[in-house]
DNA sequence: GTCTATAGACGGATAGAC
DNA sequence: GTCTATCCGTCTATAGAC
């Protein structure tokens, strides 16, 4: 498609912009945006699929409906398609880590992020592999991710944590095993989905019994680390 | 290496051999043994480093040092070696599925279950590796050993852990729900190495740390279920 | 910005001499 | 049973017309 075409198939709307933005070099904006959008989408359930080595540029282009060459056009390589979904995936997982906050009420907290930790599984399965699978091999084009930004989150929670054990609200536990089981619990429902469909039936993972093994889980890991509710003043 | 020298450098030792099985024939197949051995190890660790589709024949055979033709002499196909991989970790997995026993204190079959699941993250990370990615990947290529093998093993120790809560030993918890967490929980030490090297350091997967660490899990799984010995008669 | 055609490297697998 | 040479397919990436 041309830009004249797409010039008469939008018309106005762009009142709004700054007077030295054309009208053509938004609309072309417009289409980057959308592309890249299809191609990331499309990249994530591809790399999920088969793996980073496995994925080939041509069937994430397929299944984003454009030619294998406009797929090098918006990321040159495979390798910088392949980072910005990493990247785009650690904003989403950090925004649900923020959601442990730290309130005086580790039951809360912990089982509030549990909940949100299973609903990203839920949310975003395949997301979840990509991550899982890089990992798996190494995590070789993640390790700044993990060092720069895991591991500062993590720190902060170990002291909350242990801020806890201290006043008693929570059994004395290694507070890098808790979040591990969290993680290693929440995430299986996403990564491990074959396996799960395979085991307990497709039934299993409707939207109804899901969330009562989300609260099964929850329960087993407020449990597990011996949370209670601080004694109102 | 030609046969008759093999036979010049192993002389007797066939003393106690079938009449009909002709030295020669014998030699050959300790050969066929070894070389089948040692490209079998190979493979599951470049399976496990780089997946399915990512492993070349090249660089299996290259570290376990034969050329690539041979490794089509002895297995036809990558995935006819792929395969033999995952029946090997199956064999792993199910010797260390049943000492998870059908006692009558959880505790004791529980915590065992758990450090034997441990132990083998630790003796064999490669292994759950690709058992994971394979997984991961929709597990295509063994969704017969999940159906025909590891279902009917779960639903047996789902009447077993169902037999503890009736009896008050165990919280109601969903059977299913917990065999997950504790496979999540423990093949995350293996599966997520690379994570857990970036975020803990890699001393946390010292010897003696890793055994400190398998007590944390085993407390917080028996926790988790509420697990507690029953009394004695 | 789009798309056809293709370069150039590497993959799995095999032929055939030894 | 071993190994070199090679077939043929697919892969990433790019050139260049539109």
């Amino acid at each position: 498609m041309r830009d004249e075409e797409l010039q008469t198939v939008l018309p106005a709307a762009e009142a709004n912009d700054k007077a030295e933005v054309r009208p053509l070099r938004r609309r072309k904006a417009q289409i980057r945006e959308s592309n890249e959008a299809h191609l990331l989408a499309s990249a994530e359930s591809v790399f999920a699929e088969k793996g980073f080595d496995g994925a080939s540029t041509a069937m994430i282009a397929e299944r984003a409906g454009l030619p294998k060459a406009n797929l090098h056009y918006y990321f040159p390589t495979k390798l910088t398609l392949y980072r910005r979904v990493l990247e785009d995936l650690f904003e989403d997982w950090h925004k649900a880590a923020n959601t442990f906050d730290a309130s005086a009420d580790p039951v809360a907290a912990i089982g509030g992020y549990v909940r949100t930790k299973m609903a990203l599984s839920r949310r975003r399965p395949l997301g979840s592999k990509v991550w899982a699978n890089e990992i798996t091999h190494g995590a070789t084009h993640m390790r700044d991710i993990l060092v720069e930004r895991v591991k500062p989150w993590m720190d902060t929670r170990i002291v909350v944590i242990n801020g806890w054990i201290t006043q008693g609200l929570l059994a004395p536990v290694d507070p890098q095993a808790l979040l591990f089981m969290i993680w290693a619990t929440t995430q299986h429902y996403a990564d491990f989905e074959a396996q799960i469909k395979a085991l307990a039936g497709p039934r299993k993972l409707s939207q109804q019994a899901f969330a009562e093994t989300t609260e099964q889980v929850v329960d087993m890991i407020i449990r597990a680390c011996g949370a209670r509710t601080p004694p109102r003043d």
